[in-house]
DNA sequence: GCGTGATCATGA
DNA sequence: TCATGATCACGC
C-alpha cells in the first residue's frame, strides 16, 4: 500500500499517474497475483486502484480518503466508453430511519466527492491487458444532486412504510434498490405491514449505468 | 450479519 | 442485448 496522499493535488497525480497502465503492470508493482477472471474476485480491480492511490482499506463506513473526503470508485467501461456496470453506493438502511433526511444520509455524504477512475472491463479483454483510463474527480452538480436526493426519498419513503418488499429495481430514475448480500437467504430486519419487524434480504443503493455515463460524459465528451 | 470492494448470469 | 436479481470474497 502506498502512503495516503495529503492533498487533493496529491490525489490526482497519482491517479493521473497510473492511467494507460495495464492491470498486470499495476499488480506486479503491488505484488498481488491477477486472476483469470473476476468471477470470484469481484473487487480485486477495486482493491488493486485502492493500494496504488494510497486509500485506507478495511471495511470502515467512512470516504476512502477521510482526511480529503473524498471516495474512490472503479467504473468498468465498454469500448464505447459507456459504463458496463451499475455502482454500488451504499447499505441501504433499513430500521431507525423514521426522520432521516437526505441531508443526514450516507448516500449524499459518499457522493459528495468521488474519484471515478474508468477501467476497461471488457469480458473479452484477458484481465492482465486491460487498462486504467483517466481519472474524474466529481462532485453532483445541482440537477445530479436533486435527482440523487428525489429517488432516495422515493425509495426511503417505501422503506418506512414498509414497502421495503415491493421496490424492485426499476424504483427510481438514477439511483436504484437493490440486493446487496452473500446470498438470497441472507436476512437483515426492517419494517413490515403495519410497521411490524419482517426479516428481509439486505439491499443496497446503486447509481444507473445512464447516469454515471452521463458524468463521464460531462467530462470527456463523447 | 454488516460493510467494504464489486461483477455475474439469466430471463425478458 | 441488457438490466435485474443474485452472488463472490474478505475482515471483523
Amino acid at each position: 500500500m502506498k502512503p495516503t496522499p495529503t492533498s487533493e493535488a496529491e490525489l490526482l497525480e497519482r491517479a493521473l499517474s497510473i492511467s494507460g497502465y495495464t492491470f498486470a503492470e499495476l499488480a506486479a508493482e503491488a505484488n498481488i497475483a491477477v486472476p483469470d477472471n473476476l468471477k470470484k474476485d469481484k473487487g480485486w480491480v477495486g482493491q488493486l486502484l485502492e493500494w496504488h492511490l494510497g486509500a485506507s482499506a478495511g471495511s470502515k463506513p467512512q470516504p476512502d480518503f477521510v482526511e480529503l473526503g473524498i471516495e474512490l470508485k472503479s467504473i468498468p467501461i465498454s469500448y464505447q466508453g459507456k459504463p458496463l456496470e451499475t455502482t454500488f453506493v451504499s447499505v441501504a438502511p433499513l430500521i431507525g430511519v423514521h426522520g432521516l433526511k437526505w441531508a443526514q444520509s450516507h448516500v449524499k455524504h459518499k457522493l459528495a466527492k468521488v474519484l471515478w477512475i474508468p477501467v476497461e472491463g471488457e469480458r473479452e479483454i484477458p484481465l492482465g491487458e486491460r487498462r486504467v483510463g483517466s481519472p474524474l474527480l466529481w462532485t453532483p452538480s445541482a440537477d445530479e444532486e436533486a435527482q440523487l436526493q428525489q429517488d432516495w426519498e422515493e425509495l426511503m419513503e417505501m422503506i418506512v412504510l414498509g414497502q421495503v418488499e415491493q421496490i424492485t429495481a426499476r424504483h427510481g430514475e438514477v439511483l436504484q434498490l437493490r440486493p446487496k448480500a452473500a446470498n438470497s437467504r441472507a436476512l437483515t430486519e426492517a419494517y413490515g405491514a403495519n410497521g411490524k419487524p419482517i426479516m428481509t434480504l439486505p439491499r443496497g443503493f446503486y447509481l444507473r449505468t445512464q447516469f454515471t455515463h452521463q458524468i463521464l460524459q460531462r467530462h470527456f465528451g463523447q
